[in-house]
DNA sequence: CGCCCGATTGACAGTTGTCAAGGAGCGTGG
DNA sequence: CCACGCTCCTTGACAACTGTCAATCGGGCG
């Protein structure tokens, strides 16, 4: 969208909206100095493909804004998401020329690129990105594993009522909001791309929506954006543990 | 925790069948003194319990010998296995007190303790450790990765098929093999277990088990040692490329 | 206005889970 | 030495959930 103004143009890093967050986000004055030499931004459509699976890619990155996805494909179609990578994660492996899965523009993207040879360097020298890297790597970790379960145990329906719940603590301020408080937000994955994190059809996910609105759990505004009168009747719906503490 | 699990005595490092392998992988002689220092070696049995999800841990480990996984449960007790941990595989997370999942010994297990704070300390300070860390949180990631596409699109069989082939890459020696071989290994999992591990059932797993027999892609010699006469057959079963080049 | 894409809904089939019974191997104790 | 009990595994019958195929809807855009 608005991005394309600003595609070649590098801003400065202290202006950065993912600065401190972002692999960098421990980095100091200087360090930012030497990340900020080797970084380009580049701009993706949404459905444009980023990287295909097996291509050799010249960079790492960060994704400054919008919603990108890794996934694998089967030779006959059947395709599973593996990855979902929201502002400020990071794409690419440190000394490995290729990427073993295919990353996707989900909606329009945004990313910022470092030369990844120039990159590995900074990584051997600056425990304070390493250590950074470190750190996200162990989180994506997590969250694939609880991915997993959701994928290996859950129902349709406890799929989709998961996926909501953790789409709504993303895209919603950390403002807590009471026992009972409701929330809004926008989907940022078409019916498709969500059966293809949760391991289902589209046909069910749109099914399974429908069941949850039809029994109230959430309301519908157009077809992407959800309201959920009471976040704990979406949890309920998870299938995860009442205290809801297991996650993240 | 407090079971029997008696302390061995410390083996010299040098003479670690894991030296070259685990998180001390390039470790030198000064670094390696220094987790030496804070290392315990600890057993358990198999079917034990070695920590529960939730609980608070003061050591990190990697596995010496025997087979470990990760697992959660929901509270009405379906369960998913979330990793797989074999030899010089690494456990814990630095810089965090609970462990999120539980941890079983599936096999009689010995693992290589270091107390947390201070290895947290010498993580810190020593590139060699933290590099060797991320690269194996990086190699878990992928192999969370492939699960992940297992057990979301992958038929009973294929499942069944993938985990064979799996194995049989792990427990057999790397001789290549030209076309055709034909290879044999013990499953270390009991059917329960595999079902655990691919998000079925046990009698799902027996019979898709008894179907590949039936079939001859593979033979059962007692209920745990497996025969594969053309492994080719077997890769023809998982659903992956033909080329099976996708990995590595 | 008409087309196209994404989403919804229905009918039906197939895979996998559930419940239940029974078999094989193994160690213990009479 | 054999019986017993235990654990792990196998197999069958049936049900339920989810996938498949197909028709239709609705909004956005040329």
């Amino acid at each position: 969208m608005q991005h394309a103004d600003f595609r070649l143009e590098k801003i400065d890093c202290s202006a950065c909206p993912i600065r401190h967050r972002a692999v960098c986000a421990r980095a100091d004055e200087d360090e930012l100095k030497q990340l900020n030499a080797i970084k380009s931004y580049r701009s993706f459509k949404a459905g444009e493909t980023i990287v295909w699976a097996g291509e050799n890619v010249d960079f790492v990155a960060s994704v400054v804004s919008g919603v990108a996805s890794l996934s694998q494909t089967m030779e006959d179609g059947r395709r599973q998401m593996v990855g979902l990578l929201l502002c400020s994660d990071f794409i690419g492996r440190p000394n490995r020329e290729s990427v073993a899965y295919d990353v996707t523009a989900i909606s329009d993207v945004t990313l910022c690129c470092f030369r990844r040879k120039p990159f590995q360097g900074i990584l051997a020298d600056t425990p304070h990105i390493s250590q950074r890297l470190l750190e996200m790597t162990l989180d994506e970790l997590d969250a694939a594993r609880e991915w997993m379960l959701i994928l290996g145990r859950k129902t349709a329906r406890e799929k989709i009522a998961s996926f909501l719940a953790i789409i709504a603590r993303r895209e919603t301020a950390p403002d807590g909001g009471g026992v009972g408080s409701n929330v809004a937000f926008e989907l940022p994955l078409t019916r498709e791309a969500m059966a293809d994190y949760l391991g289902l059809t589209l046909e069910t996910v749109s099914r399974q929506i429908s069941g949850l609105k039809r029994d109230g759990i959430i309301q519908l505004e157009g077809k992407r954006r959800i309201l959920v009168p009471d976040f704990n009747d979406l949890l309920d719906e998870t299938g995860d543990d009442a205290d809801g503490g297991v996650l993240v």
